[in-house]
DNA sequence: ACCTGAACACCGTTCAAGT
DNA sequence: ACCTGAACACCGTTCAAGT
């Protein structure tokens, strides 16, 4: 049994998929979800809010999906690259779930916060665990903020059609191979 | 003297800094430029093609500021890292501007595309410069997305206040220096 | 406790009309 | 060629009322 909540996170996910965010209207999310315009403030604070806990559902699903492709590797640098890997290729699968998930949130939403500091945790881990071992080299969590900024960002600059638009060889996934391998090689930092 | 058009861009972007992106609306706009609601519709396709022509403005803008930066340092790999911390100051200064220059764009926006191309090329070449000196190593066009990814990545989860919650000392500048630095250091890639 | 329908203020866009 | 005012369809939000 699904509560109206949950029926109307999911109707606003959906439409957000098919439409974009200019798709997500209250109405149409009502209406989806078989219920009035304005039976999402029974639920919700406003529609500000309905979208975090959309985006706290993403984010959460992100993280399983990264935690799940590291699961599959054995050496600790292949799981902090195929869970970085992993990332990237959410995001470009889902792109109106990545802008909205990584957008500008005002104000307190405390799932989406819980759910976002769940996923740097788990991403500073594996770092963490390749670092211990050697594998990575400088502050782990610098480097995990390394991996994670310049997969982001390079998925963002993608999607927004400004990265590697000349080159083929310039992808995102590309560009987190390359980074990870060169921070496996490269002296520590003299800091 | 100034045409109505350019009113009407800086008008814009005069609310954007303000107050947000909701706080532009057409209304809004022709009020502070001085016109009717709809008088930007004389100028521009819709309100799309206004806010591009907004962010092609600051796009030029922020590649004047990365130019003159470089220009500032002698050694190659400086002007590299100089233009790199001009990108992410700028957006740490004007995130509005930032988030609407790098957003999603349906459709053509010639302008925009123009002055993305040159930034794009800009960087490139400053890249290019710092490699044929020896000073980077790697493929020049690989390391300038590489850079650039970074930065641009650190910054957007810098100010949606997913980046370095914890530590004080993962900020966008030190990223950036720490990756230009390990680039300068690093064993070629074995491709 | 949860939902509805009417209403309010606002928005982007269109259109006929003015100079 | 450029601008205006009225109008249209739509939106988020509020509120009184129903169960």
């Amino acid at each position: 049994m699904m509560t109206t909540r949950q029926l109307l996170i999911r109707s606003a996910a959906r439409l957000l998929d098919e439409g974009g965010p200019s798709a997500v209207t209250l109405r149409a999310v009502g209406a989806l979800a078989g219920v009035s315009h304005n039976a999402p403030y029974k639920h919700f604070a406003d529609k500000q809010d309905l979208l975090a806990a959309v985006a706290a559902g993403e984010l959460r699903a992100l993280t399983r999906a990264m935690k799940s492709a590291a699961a599959r590797r054995t050496s600790a640098t292949g799981k902090v690259e195929a869970s970085a890997i992993a990332y990237v290729r959410w995001a470009q699968a889902h792109p109106a779930r990545f802008k909205l998930t990584f957008g500008s949130w005002e104000g307190e939403h405390d799932e989406l916060a819980d759910a976002a500091a769940t996923a740097v945790e788990s991403m500073n881990k594996g770092v963490s665990f390749a670092a211990s071992q050697g594998a990575l080299r400088g502050d782990p969590e610098q480097s995990a903020a390394l991996i994670w900024a310049l997969g982001h960002g390079a998925v963002d600059l993608s999607l927004s059609g400004h990265l590697g638009k000349r080159s083929r060889a310039i992808t995102p996934e590309r560009l987190v191979k390359l980074l990870i391998q060169t921070l496996s090689e490269s002296e520590p930092p003299q800091r």
